[in-house]
DNA sequence: ATGGCTGCTTTGAGCAGA
């Protein structure tokens, strides 16, 4: 089994470039970020002539998020249970005939700075998601947890540790929440394996940042124990980021023997 | 040097992203 996560930033405007990444890859589900489109406008037709079937959870103008999945999808839910939040950022499905894995899909707050409300909305809602994650552990012993988590791990996760010491992304506080949610028992796969220096999953826009590889690990494939036990590889996939009008996060690809 | 790109929006200059 193939599982991915790749932030879009606008389905719309990537759709071509999905769809062009589905055929080549053939992945058997792929959790997506920043959808950015009502649920109404989702472009359901193209992706199931694709061969997937879709869950999605959208806004217009921010966040959204969808699980594509080549097999049937089922226990679709939305949302993190118990926290009240209008904005889109999880969803969760169950895929797999016999060996059926649950995957939940997150594009975690950006939190803007530190000293801001957004900050504060985001270690909020790392707590929410963090204890739901304990349930969904208990329920599903083949649980994956994939996504955009606005959150690079460790220095070796950051092009140039000093300058984003302390910022939003690098901070203690958001690296002990994601640090907690690995200490459910959720292995980051990336990880599992050696891996070239400056592995990186999104670069600004700006700079030429891509060129010059100054980015950041912030998206990421968790996986229970049981699943973790399977995985053979996981890697990040440059390729797209190299497209004419690109998202600024590639997508991570982690393969399991399931 | 607080910008730099990109997508989005009651199509505009401003917000948000990371």
């Amino acid at each position: 089994m193939k599982l991915a996560t790749w932030n879009i930033n606008s389905l719309k405007v990537r759709l071509p470039h999905l769809l062009d990444w589905l055929a080549k890859h053939e992945p058997d589900a792929v959790c997506l970020q920043e959808t950015k489109l009502e649920n109404g406008v989702f472009p359901l037709k193209e992706i199931e002539a694709a061969g997937y079937r879709c869950a999605f959870s959208g806004q217009k103008t921010y966040n959204g998020v969808a699980i594509l999945s080549r097999q049937p999808l089922a226990d679709i839910a939305a949302g993190i249970p118990g926290f009240a939040d209008e904005q889109k950022r999880v969803i969760a499905a169950t895929v797999g005939a016999n060996a059926q894995v649950r995957i939940v899909c997150a594009y975690v707050p950006n939190g803007q700075s530190v000293d801001s409300d957004k900050y504060r909305y985001k270690l909020q809602w790392l707590d929410a998601f963090r204890d739901w994650l304990a349930e969904e552990m208990k329920r599903s012993p083949r649980l994956a947890v994939l996504g955009d988590y606005n959150i690079a791990p460790a220095d070796e996760d950051v092009h140039d540790p000093k300058a984003w010491k302390g910022q939003v992304l690098c901070s203690p506080l958001e690296r002990n929440a994601f640090h907690r949610i690995v200490g459910l028992g959720l292995q980051d796969s990336f990880r599992l394996f050696t891996q070239p220096e400056k592995s990186f999953t999104w670069w600004d826009y700006r700079m030429n940042s891509f060129r010059r590889n100054l980015g950041l690990r912030i998206d990421h494939v968790l996986l229970s124990p049981e699943l973790a036990t399977r995985c053979k590889a996981c890697r990040i996939d440059l390729d797209p980021r190299r497209l004419e009008r690109p998202s600024d996060h590639a997508p991570v690809v982690a393969e399991l023997e399931v």
